[in-house]
DNA sequence: ACAAAAATCTTGGCATGGCTAAACTTCTTT
DNA sequence: AAAGAAGTTTAGCCATGCCAAGATTTTTGT
């Protein structure tokens, strides 16, 4: 609501969405050379900003070590991921804007759009808790639901799910799966799997349009599913929370 | 449609935009104070610029002599304005956005938007011919239809006209104006002028519903209204042009 | 009409944010 | 303990802005 932090540019907030994403993948401090691996960056610019994003509170850097997001940092990075998730939504779903290319837009947009265009956009979508790619979406307390997942490319025969998400950043990816007609909330059921890291044979959809495809490489690692309780969820509902990870107002 | 030039900052986009309304405003060329004044820098910082823009042909500049756009400069500068006020009416319509805040919103977003992102915002507003304050949006191909107008405070007793626009920069008055219910497309009639630059009284809207207001000062010099055909047009449609000044492809 | 005063514009120097490349330091590993 | 990997520092670049001082043009007063 209060006018946005004179200090908070565009690059302190990307570095924040980096470190906040890295760290909750491997659950330890990031390293420099992995930041500026995924900024795209060198090492020596990573290093110059963490001296600065630590005098703003944001992280705790111990040099040679990596760095943490402090309680105010991890506010910072839910709340671009919540622009990023609902103005992806947005894009596909009020403008048809297609699947694979609302990343790259939403990637600039959810550095500028105020939280007053934040908040009708979530009105306009209805409070939505997961993106087009089915990850899911910070509420306007940035509390992040997380349902644990799994790569598909881990299942065993006979396993069922619900595909979940895709890495959104791979518009390739995106783009095939779309040509497939898999989508996020599609339920699904493992029919064959090859041994070795080999691909797997998959059943999507209920059984009359129920279609197959063998998927495997990059692709079946970077397909998140759920293999929960199993109950297939529609597109967009929201399912039972398993984590809450409240985000406290420092 | 191609990738957004990399010498095309955002404070080029501005500068153009600066130039191009003041140009069209007083029909010479645009001195460095007034665009100074106009982006609220200083006179410094406006001297070096200019250079820059030279050297990018997108601007005359005559020194002491003022500036003046290249047919590229005024493309950079109708393609900005161009998303400044489909966005401007898609906050507003599509979103709800109150009409003396969506300038602001614009203001940033324009810079930012993917030519795609236009297109699909132009498509769902179903190409629309002018933004909520009533200015022309320029059309796909950069051709910007301008209605000439008179500020109301010009008109004499008895005359009529359809209330075009306001400047769209200053959400005072547009809060003042939608709190009178008077919006852009409404025709009205004036029933007073008091002489020495004092107020009007004027009656808007159709028999039923006509309200009655008194105008002056600022207000009355920043609504621009159309005593053209004298035919009421409604909200949005489009009117028979009556200038179009083609922009072509340099 | 024309020089002095006022207004306007340009130049030069400086600051900030973010980046790179290359040299240097620290940690890890063998 | 030496090599190599990882991280940091230093020096420098570019874009965008600022200010102060100097240059130029316009206005004004006699």
């Amino acid at each position: 609501m209060a006018a946005r932090d004179i200090t908070r540019t565009q690059a302190v907030e990307d570095y924040c969405k980096a470190i906040f994403t890295l760290e909750s993948r491997r659950e330890e401090p990031v390293s420099t050379n992995a930041l500026a691996e995924r900024l795209e960056i060198t090492a020596g610019s990573v290093s110059a900003m963490l001296k600065k994003l630590d005098e703003l509170d944001l992280t705790v850097h111990v040099p040679y070590r990596g760095v943490t997001l402090t309680a105010k940092g991890r506010r910072v990075a839910l709340e671009v991921i919540r622009h990023h998730r609902l103005l992806e939504l947005f894009l596909a779903e009020t403008l048809q804007m297609p699947w694979d290319r609302v990343h790259a837009e939403a990637e600039v947009l959810e550095h500028v759009i105020s939280e007053e265009l934040e908040a009708l956009i979530a009105a306009k979508l209805g409070n939505p808790t997961a993106d087009p790619h089915g990850d899911p979406i910070p509420n306007a307390e940035l509390e992040l639901v997380q349902t644990p997942t799994r790569a598909l490319d881990s299942l065993a025969v006979g396993e069922r799910g619900v595909f979940v998400r895709v890495s959104d950043a791979d518009p390739e990816m995106l783009r095939y799966l779309a040509g497939l007609g898999i989508s996020p909330g599609d339920p699904f059921e493992v029919l064959e799997h090859q041994p070795f890291g080999g691909p797997l044979l998959v059943r999507f959809g209920a059984e009359q349009h129920a279609h197959e495809h063998t998927l495997g490489g990059a692709l079946a690692r970077a397909m998140r599913v759920d293999v929960g309780v199993g109950s297939p969820r529609t597109h967009l509902a929201s399912s039972p929370p398993r984590t809450a990870i409240r985000e406290g107002v420092a």
